[in-house]
RNA sequence: GCUGACGUAGCUUAAUUGGCAGAGCAGCUGAUUUGUAAUCAGCAGGUUGUCGGUUCAAGUCCGACCGUCAGCUCCA
């Protein structure tokens, strides 16, 4: 006698027995992975037992994606297991754009051992095995792996808690510690590929032993398989590395390393992003300043950095003192607050710097440009007073929008609130973080809360922004800090004549300008923009006659501070192209005994091609104003 | 730092089981004077990452170190 249950499926009320599974309903789309009861990822095949909605997920939804790579991990683990029965299972999570097992081996597996472990999983994909979800209790579950000799998923439960429910989830043969939820069956996963293989230590700890991380990505159809590694190849190509090499910008010295060493071009570029952040922030009532490289110990004690930052940090000992190099330049500003007495006419005092950093980085982390041990950042500390928080937040904001629209790249925002280890007081934390919500709020960005994950001297704000590939970087991040004016005492004299406390806001928004330009090489594939290109114009004569006439084409547009050469090569027209071409040189300036007879120069662009004959002084003008830098 | 792979000319790369380090591009010289993605010829370029070992003989095998790459870990 059993009452039927409300629900809302897709928005659609309807009635169904209780124990219904969403999975045997016949308007269930065949590209539903799992479905979303009252807000929760669940099986599609776990029964409906009292009222409420239900939504289905697909591959498309990020919720969706993550069950169908997670059954990709465990259809890697199923195969691995057939091949070696020895192979004792630790985890297999999703990822961004595949998934991983970890696997304890008897013996090491090389890469060609891949392609057998693929043939495997697609037996098992045809076999179409169902997968079920059983739930146990403690002692039944540690039964089940103690008897399938798998030491590591008993670990796992023995650090679960004494009632929990343990799930398990079977296909076929295999069974997997697991509380998913998963695909209906192993059929669903038409194509994948396992694409490399590493080390990885149990539990992520370097006494554990060690495990073999097989890493791979799915899809529910090979047309998005192919489109994935398409994309892959197309990062690859444009690798700032490759790239930086290629268009001979930067490169790395094996005595030097994490420092890169710029190139002419790459210098060029360099400033020509610097210059472009240093009038921005001038014209923002920025005030530069360049303060010392080296502190004796007692500073960085007096920060905090010698207790929370030393590992990262270059230290010297010289003439029995311990100096440090700063990995940051809050301290020196800090120094410079402090070193007169300030009204608050001075607020918000804004001190920009550009000085060398440098923080010690494990060597296994260096990274091209993207991870360094020696950079320079657009950074700042804004000193402001409490009751300035929303104001001056607004006008980073702007500055942040600025930057970024500059290079055609959209982003995102993250507010990480209070932890629960945090210090100063309360009422300031909750104040300030209500501030910058209302500033998010105001400014209509995207943002999400990641509650608990702010500094533990405040609240703080992250920039991704998001580039051609659709890859997200973080940039600027922006943090308020109620810690360190206390650490270095620093006051303020308010309008009734108190001293009072500022706050400081730390603020980059390219972050590292070096790891920034590796982003946006990559970004424009190494084809930058008139504004940015190291080298804007080429000028190409066609025949030595022409030698004079390139000269003052040439000589005019640096007259007017373009950035060009003149490929005087004894080459054929077509060769001189193609060089500058693969140089990715935004314009090409081709004269002939035609142009020269008439006034023009033969305009080609690296994007559109030969753009035909435009006369001279005229086209300049247009140049220029091509070339302005995006400031507003 | 840890695990694994790798390191040959500026770049891309070749070199049977250990047996004379070879090419293409770039560079230089000469010829060619050319109208929108590669003109021809010649020349030069190497202590095969470094140090040590095995061997009649090492780019190749072994060890240590350095660096790079893929991960791990780290990133107040």
């Amino acid at each position: 006698m059993s009452q039927r249950i409300a629900l809302t499926v897709q928005g659609v009320a309807i009635e169904v027995l209780p124990g219904m599974r969403p999975y045997d309903w016949e308007r269930t789309p065949d590209d539903a992975v799992a479905c979303k009861v009252d807000g929760r990822v669940v099986d599609l095949k776990r029964p409906l037992e009292q009222a409420g909605t239900v939504e289905f997920l697909t591959f498309d939804d990020d919720e969706g994606r993550r069950v169908f790579r997670h059954s990709s991990a465990h259809l890697l683990a199923q195969a691995v297991k057939r091949l070696w029965p020895k192979a004792r299972l630790g985890t297999g999570p999703a990822l961004e754009d595949g998934f991983y097992y970890d696997i304890w081996l008897p013996e090491p597996l090389q890469e060609s051992d891949l392609e057998r472990i693929a043939r495997t999983m697609a037996e098992i994909v045809s076999e179409d095995l169902p997968i079920e979800r059983v739930e146990l209790d403690r002692d039944q579950a540690l039964a089940l792996f103690s008897e399938r000799d798998e030491p590591f998923k008993m670990e796992i439960i023995r650090r679960l808690p004494e009632t929990a429910t343990i799930s398990t989830y079977r296909q076929g043969d295999f069974i997997d510690l697991c509380t998913g939820p998963h695909l209906p069956s192993t059929g669903r996963i038409r194509a994948f590929r396992l694409t490399s293989i590493s080390g990885a230590y149990w539990r992520g700890e370097e006494t554990n032993p060690m495990m073999t991380r097989i890493y791979g990505t799915s899809f529910p159809e090979p047309g998005q398989l192919e489109q994935f590694f398409e994309r892959q190849e197309e990062a690859k190509r444009r690798d700032h590395r490759k790239l930086g090499r290629d268009l001979d910008l930067v490169s790395f010295l094996d005595d030097a390393p994490g420092f890169p060493a710029w190139h002419p071009k790459g210098q060029q570029l360099y400033r020509v992003l610097e210059g472009f952040s240093r009038d921005l922030q001038q014209r923002n009532g920025y005030q530069e300043v360049s303060t010392p490289w080296i502190y004796r110990v007692g500073l960085w004690q007096q920060s905090g950095h010698w207790d929370h930052y030393r590992d990262n940090m270059f230290v010297i000992d010289r003439d029995d003192q311990l100096m440090g190099l700063k990995p940051m330049n809050c301290p020196g500003h800090c120094l410079l607050f402090g070193a007169k007495t300030r009204s608050y006419r001075d607020l918000p005092l804004r001190l920009a710097e550009y000085s060398p950093l440098s923080r010690y980085e494990r060597s296994g982390t260096l990274h091209g440009l993207f991870r360094v041990r020696g950079f320079h950042q657009d950074d700042a500390h804004l000193f402001v007073g409490e009751e300035q928080i929303g104001a001056e937040m607004e006008r980073v904001l702007e500055l942040v929008d600025i930057v970024y629209r500059a290079f055609g790249m959209s982003y995102d925002v993250v507010l990480s609130t209070r932890p629960d280890d945090y210090l100063g007081d309360l009422a300031l934390w909750e104040k300030a973080e209500a501030e910058l919500e209302s500033v998010l709020q105001q400014s209509r960005l995207k943002y999400r809360v990641n509650p608990g994950d702010g500094a533990f001297y405040g609240p703080k704000l992250d920039f991704h922004v998001i580039d051609a590939l659709g890859r997200r970087w973080q940039c600027a991040t922006v943090q308020l800090d109620f810690q360190l004016p206390v650490q270095f005492d620093l006051t303020y004299t308010d309008p009734e004549g108190k001293l009072r406390r500022p706050v400081i806001i730390h603020r980059a928004i390219m972050g590292s300008i070096e790891r920034f330009l590796g982003i946006l090489i990559e970004h424009y594939a190494g084809a930058f923009p008139l504004w940015l290109a190291p080298e804007q114009v080429r000028v190409i004569p066609i025949t030595d006659g022409q030698a004079a006439y390139a000269a003052a084409i040439d000589g005019a547009l640096r007259e007017r501070g373009m950035r060009s050469t003149v490929d005087s090569s004894n080459q054929k027209l077509g060769y001189k192209v193609r060089t500058a071409q693969l140089a990715k040189i935004p314009i090409m300036l081709v004269v002939g005994g035609r142009d020269e007879a008439q006034g023009t120069v033969s305009v080609r662009s690296r994007e559109a091609g030969d753009r035909g004959p435009q006369s001279w002084p005229d086209y300049l003008e247009e140049l220029v104003s091509l070339a302005a830098v995006p400031l507003a």
